[in-house]
DNA sequence: ATCGATGCAAAAACTTTGCATCGGT
DNA sequence: ACCGATGCAAAGTTTTTGCATCGAT
């Protein structure tokens, strides 16, 4: 689905969870004294339609792809602001370049890499929120985040 | 400790765990086809003096000041081989520099990072082996890896 | 003597920033 | 109308690579 680029359009949306993000974000940026622009309308209706973890490229490319016409840097600084607002999070999988995942509503996700085909899986782990607690406890700190990945190859 | 910059020189070592690593390594090399360098010594005894997470530009500074020549594009070179000869693993700590860890002998460790002092803590954690291969079963791959990172804030 | 390793500098890959212009509020 | 946002291109970072020379085997 590919919104038109007017000036001012605002996704419409089938999505289900379009609307109540987009009020979200539109809420954030009023109260940080930024704008909704339709660029950053449509790189959250994309990112909305990412089933997993993406790179920044990947986001840009599909966007090109499917007519839109936002510049990297642009992706770049609506990105960092999705992450300000929780609504995405950065995930860690390799060291060269940044990763995300829509994160709302969304229990802190770990990530299974097979590491022969580059393939991402998602899986929860009930257990690791509260092993976060416990270590931040031991080590006098408040737990923020964490992140678990596992490495695996194909069974052969 | 510096080691001479004599040409073929091999680092005699007071460092317990330098002898069996540098035979590890050389042997690695060898069956690689591949040769041990002066350097190459100079970079695993750094490594060995490392007491935990290091990056490349931190080592490569360090290792000037120490007084040894090596340039970063020998760094990079040779951190890759000492991960595939398993000495030595990568850490994910943060999506714009590759950090790396001495992991001969040690059990695969945890971090937690500071989020405000950006102080790293080792910490280990042995219910994540048990979980990595049992999410690994669950999906059908035989588990390699795994790396569990805790970010956490001082306490107010 | 062979062939991989090194250092350097150039290139590549990823991300940020300055600036003129556009557009939300 | 104001002031933040955008696109572009330039600059910044981190990592890789080409090449002439060096050195381990």
């Amino acid at each position: 689905m590919v919104y038109p680029l007017a000036p001012t359009a605002v996704p419409d949306a089938d999505e289900p969870l379009m609307p109540p993000l987009c009020a979200i974000f539109r809420r954030f940026l009023k109260r940080q004294g930024l704008k909704f622009t339709a660029e950053r309308a449509q790189i959250l209706d994309k990112v909305l339609r990412k089933p997993d973890v993406f790179g920044t490229e990947e986001l840009f490319e599909e966007m090109r792809r499917e007519g839109h016409r936002v510049s990297k840097a642009t992706i770049y600084r609506t990105l960092k602001h999705l992450v300000e607002a929780n609504i995405v999070r950065e995930v860690l999988i390799d060291s060269k370049q940044a990763h995300y995942q829509l994160s709302f509503g969304r229990e802190q996700q770990s990530h299974l890499v097979n590491i022969e085909t580059n393939k991402i899986t998602e899986f929860s782990a009930p257990e690791l929120k509260p092993l976060m607690e416990r270590i931040c406890r031991e080590h006098g700190c408040q737990p923020v985040n964490y992140r678990f990945v596992v490495y695996g190859a194909s069974r052969s």
